[in-house]
DNA sequence: TCAAATTCATACTTAAATTATATAGATTGG
DNA sequence: CCAATCTATATAATTTAAGTATGAATTTGA
């Protein structure tokens, strides 16, 4: 049940983005070097976050990457979304035709519970959460 | 991000005995024909639930397997952790040392605190919420 | 004592998904 | 124009999951 480095890079690379925010378009090479991600595999992610409006790209010399929304709007929910084919801990959530129980099972309504809760942790949780040393603090 | 089959075959599984636990011991053919999930399938799947001390096997004709415990006390958080080879979302929470990123990544913090929400919500469900149909009703 | 029912253990096969790399093309600033 | 950079697609390598096969061990009951 684990997360695939997809959405570990991914949210990785948007916190990278945000630090840097400031300092106009970023470039992969800089990324790739900063969080030790191939450059090929950070050109590959970059692709979903171009199509979901969350990073905005300028091409030629000094081109790179920028966020294109605030870090407070971008949530690990939806980095975790984008990235995993199935966003759900089971796919018979969404396709109950996929298991020939599904109609009467109750542990399938368990597991989307549990995925419920799952995933309203992960919408609370924004890129500013990460991109300073503070996160988990106390308020 | 999805389930292993083995897990939600495990808490089927589990589910499946419970319900039937005071006619003795269950046949893996009885629940293969009931769950659907081949019979091979299911003796790989009863080995660490035993291991684990839920359930007792009963070998020779009318053998068969029972719950080694109330369904009150099985958690679908034990079925998880007993069945994902990796139980939590990233791998470096318990072994830093697997992302050179880990000493101060605060992705990995939030992922760390994800997964703990999600394994309060498996550890608060019982078997014995699963076997009658009431699974989900208002209190 | 023995045959049938059943669980137990290991090995193997197949299939699918993930991760990563390679190659070539498109854009643009200076 | 040309070097830096992003874009797109294909493919290779690796890993993991899912399922099957074979045969041994145990125990009941006739």
């Amino acid at each position: 049940m684990k997360l695939s480095t997809r959405s570990r890079y991914g949210a990785r690379l948007l916190v990278d983005l945000a630090r840097n925010r400031d300092r106009g378009p970023v470039q992969i090479g800089e990324i790739s070097k900063r969080q030790e991600i191939s450059v090929k595999y950070l050109e590959q992610l970059i692709r979903p976050l171009k199509k979901a409006k969350l990073v905005t790209s300028v091409r030629g010399p000094k081109g790179g990457h920028l966020l294109s929304e605030k870090p407070e709007n971008i949530t690990l929910g939806q980095v975790v979304r984008l990235f995993e084919g199935q966003a759900d801990l089971v796919e018979c959530i969404r396709f109950p035709e996929k298991c020939p129980m599904s109609d009467d099972c109750q542990v399938r309504l368990a597991w989307r519970d549990a995925t419920e809760v799952l995933y309203e942790k992960l919408d609370a949780t924004t890129i500013a959460d990460l991109m300073d040393g503070s996160y988990g603090e106390k308020v």
